[in-house]
DNA sequence: TCTTGACATAAAGTTAACTTTAGGTTGTAT
DNA sequence: ATACAACCTAAAGTTAACTTTATGTCAAGA
């Protein structure tokens, strides 16, 4: 099964001009192209942008995954370089979900700064608050993020 | 006690020419200077990137940060902007932790793929593997990041 | 035949977040 | 007195990932 550019966008939810982007930038090595040059994406194609969409969240740049997507095509040769990447890559995502963990601890702790002062009308008494009069679960989310009090 | 921008730079992590671009931009409204012109950082200007930090971690744009932190200076009426404002990059950051676990399935997928490819030496047998022939939770990680077979 | 819609290319433009450059001031140590 | 390190400003440059624009081809329907 084939599909015109226009069909890919719409499933996959990318735009077409993104689409013609990373076919120039290299990215689609194999797409194919009917008579009059209109870009015919199949099942593996559709599979590589998939492949991309993740590595970006992951945290690589398109010119590394066009690297990665080199790497396939050359072959057997290099299945221990695309193995490392991928290790590489999980230890990235992995420190990526710690930050993000980090992150929400502060964003907890705003949630029950705000709802506090929002209940007080004003800021004043939950700014100069105790640490240790704080809930237990607002004191760890308040200590995890560095934040200091005063 | 208040800091050099060098040694905010050295504490934070954080060039010298970041500081004074998050500076020229209005990130830190309150910030003072020496007779000199220096900039002197107080306890409330690193509070304050530990903030930006963290926020730009939840993605949102200096410029939106920028708001956030004039809302700050407005005072009590702007608490409940500020609320909402937590809650709705608390669902950011929840969405981006999910984005990210299913990049980690698609990673550790491929990470036994490639063991497997780099042990029979070759890609060949590991591409053509029925779903069923994979370990239980190669499989699980397989179906949820939406890959194809053949 | 003519128009229309879906495609194409090449090149220029955009945006965010920095960084670099060029040139200047200030305070302290030799 | 001078050298130097640490700061300053304003403006231009950089990078990644797109998007937009200008222009053109092609196949199908009225």
């Amino acid at each position: 099964m084939e599909y015109s550019i226009s069909e890919v966008s719409r499933k996959m939810n990318i735009s077409i001009s993104t689409l013609r982007y990373y076919d120039n930038i290299g990215l689609f090595p194999n797409l194919k192209k009917d008579k009059s040059g209109n870009r015919l994406f199949d099942k593996d194609s559709i599979e590589t942008l998939r492949v991309i969409q993740y590595m970006k969240k992951a945290g690589m740049k398109l010119e590394e995954i066009k690297e990665y997507i080199n790497w396939c095509k050359e072959g057997d040769s290099t299945i221990l370089k695309r193995l490392e990447l991928f290790k590489k890559q999980k230890e990235n995502v992995l420190k990526q979900m710690k930050q993000l963990e980090e992150t929400l601890n502060l964003i907890n702790f705003k949630k029950w700064y705000y709802t506090q002062a929002l209940n007080d009308g004003t800021e004043i008494n939950v700014k100069n608050i105790d640490l240790d009069k704080m809930p237990k679960n607002v004191q760890e989310e308040f200590k995890k993020c560095h934040l200091e009090l005063k």
